[in-house]
DNA sequence: AATTAAGTTTCATGCAATGAAACATTTTAA
DNA sequence: TTAAAATGTTTCATTGCATGAAACTTAATT
């Protein structure tokens, strides 16, 4: 970045997002930043950024420690709880996804889609020792890869041949796509009017996912998110696949 | 809120914490609100609020609906994960937390300081139907009542002699005080070197913390923390109570 | 001691944030 | 159906305040 917004805008407030993008600067894992380290990512001046921060951590979003370190504060993690209550679904789903977890022994995440992004909204993880351990609740993904991101283009009526057969077999996999050896397959989950709310995956490592294991996660997510639009009070006709006939 | 922030600051960005603001009306138990709630809620005029909320959109902070309703954006989700995993202490406590219930059938959250804040990291629910369902993940309380925060204070060495007495037993009880009919029993989780980390707690309602069962709590919650300072690598004297002499 | 890097404060400049007003649109009342 | 009120949106002249270079103070390295 180079910390001129001027020109890509229309509309809006430069010194907000100046802002905005000191606290995105966390986001990549780095916990903890100095102030040289902002100003190399956001490319802002450094008497702009302590300014900025001023106000940053009046309001809670940021915190500096006492060795000058700055770190993300309480407020984002407030509104960011707030935002995932804002899905009601997470507390609905969530005993569902430790059965599923419990049943094949292999990490389950909640998918929603935001824009053109993959939002990973509850996860949770297996035992083992060897699992996906690639996404974390919080983590946004671009719409191209994975299972999921297949079943949320597809179910969100995209064209193509492959997001046909998605929406009739209800279910999509993916072996190495998102991360080189993990594999993955996931369903959709219906509200009660039939709108799409959101992605249902397992994923581990591939030599796991043999043909007949995933036949069973497929039954078994398949059962769960049927359930779950059962307790929603939606219809489950929805899920039945292009060949069942009863 | 009057929307004048001029006055009360010095140094910082008007722009800036206008636009926060804005973000912060979200983060009480309203999940979507219109222009004019917005408007009402931080005092700013309608017209900065619009063009405040396009860079807000733009940056992921915030979303607006369809209909014209505005939303945290996942931004603020990702973000707020992020801050959580900053506190790697959670992965490892849940598990604890998780066996913590199991034995008790009571909530337990766990707790950190935030200035003069208490910020709950963590939850794990009981299974009871009638449980401390009054505190979720990411909430944010005033630093005077409660289990947890007695033991937060006590050990940050505030002055007192209930604060003594905490320090002494290792641990801090309450009975209606943030809740009329919730009580609740804490203990503090020290680090490697000693140092303070957060309150890990068990609550519920008043009817079920009887003294017996309270004592069988706190030694179970003791026998939590000790384990989990082990596991960090510390040292596990400091949960010696002054009455101990082994 | 000399040099480099990191962090902080200041202040003149002009850019961009502002809000009143006018307008468009939807909802409510009469 | 019309009138009135509420909500949302756009515009634009005014000036408030965000800006960043420069000077300065530590702190870390050589």
């Amino acid at each position: 970045m180079d910390g001129d917004l001027r020109l890509e805008q229309k509309g809006g407030v430069i010194a907000l997002e100046r802002g905005l993008s000191i606290l995105s600067a966390f986001g990549n894992e780095r916990s903890a930043l100095r102030l040289t380290d902002i100003a190399e990512i956001t490319g802002l001046n450094k008497s702009t950024i302590l300014r900025l921060c001023v106000s940053l951590e009046r309001q809670g979003f940021i915190k500096r420690r006492e060795d000058g370190w700055f770190q993300l504060g309480a407020a984002l993690f407030h509104l960011g709880s707030a935002y995932q209550r804002s899905f009601q679904i997470v507390d609905v789903i969530d005993p569902v996804m430790q059965a599923l977890v419990n049943e094949f022994n292999e990490c389950s995440t909640f998918t929603v889609r935001d824009g053109n992004s993959v939002v990973c909204l509850h996860k949770v993880e297996s035992s083992q020792g060897i699992r996906d351990a690639g996404s974390s609740i919080g983590d946004r993904y671009d719409l191209n890869n994975g299972a999921s991101s297949q079943v949320l283009r597809a179910f969100s009526g995209e064209d193509g041949e492959n997001f046909d057969q998605i929406r009739d077999t209800i279910h999509a996999t993916s072996f190495g796509t998102l991360y080189p050896d993990a594999a993955a397959i996931a369903c959709p989950l219906f509200g009660m009017g039939g709108d799409l709310l959101g992605a249902l995956q397992l994923s581990g490592p591939q030599y796991r996912f043999s043909e007949t294991a995933m036949a069973a996660m497929k039954q078994g997510l398949l059962h769960a998110v049927a359930g779950l639009t059962r307790s929603l009070g939606g219809n489950t006709d929805i899920y039945r696949t292009n060949t069942d006939n009863n």
